[in-house]
DNA sequence: ATTAACTATCGTATTATTACGATAGGTATT
DNA sequence: AATACCTATCGTAATAATACGATAGTTAAT
């Protein structure tokens, strides 16, 4: 995205933007979805689920590690994913706290 | 951001990642809280707020808007920003049930 | 040992994003 | 009318993101 002046902003700012990027692609809302709603992790089953190429695939699963909303165990040659739950909440809160700082009072335009 | 085959994702998913876009930048979030926290509409407070040129400000601006998560009225010379109270709600509720979507029971990996 | 199956990574083409200076266009003030 | 002020847009350079084929590396099965 261009360059992006991360260090004027607070950690806070920056790790939202992290967050929201998480879902600021359809596939990973699909990646996301897939993986919140089976209990038990799909893994390369998302390549099936998707149409798209596996390379693909792979490359929003890592950006989704990098972020850290998911992460994958290794069990060769298969890698199993899944939420990491502790992320998922750090978003839920964070998301939510961003969206009650709006208080619907008084119009202005 | 490269090509991106919506037409591959469903509507929701599409609109999902438009409005986790919103907050996929830190300097958009930072006008989100600010739009978010002052009752009044801050107009173009927010370059003098921002360390950003203000063409880039108005960049995101127009991004926010072509979202619908803002609304400016024009009030010359000056432009009136605010949140669009009806979008915002939608993006509440948007990512509110993406979250509850992930049930935390057995773990898998 | 060969083969098959599954993933990650590399290389690359294409497109989007970010940022800013410069400019244009609007209104209010002088 | 000329000026000052505010904002949007244009043009552009630099960088990030998206997508995919090809390849490499792993383990399980033959």
């Amino acid at each position: 995205m261009g360059v992006t002046k991360t260090e004027i902003f607070t950690d806070e700012q920056n790790r939202i933007a992290d967050l929201a990027k998480a879902f600021a692609h359809p596939a990973r809302v699909a990646i996301l979805q897939l993986l919140a709603q089976r209990k038990a992790c799909v893994c390369g089953d998302l390549v099936d689920e998707l149409p798209l190429a596996q390379a693909t695939v792979s490359q929003h699963l890592k950006e989704l590690k990098r972020i850290g909303i998911i992460q994958g165990e290794i069990n060769p040659p298969r890698v199993c994913y899944c939420i990491n739950e502790t992320v998922w909440e750090e978003a839920r809160r964070a998301f939510g706290s961003a969206f009650d700082t709006y208080v619907a009072t008084t119009r202005c335009c």
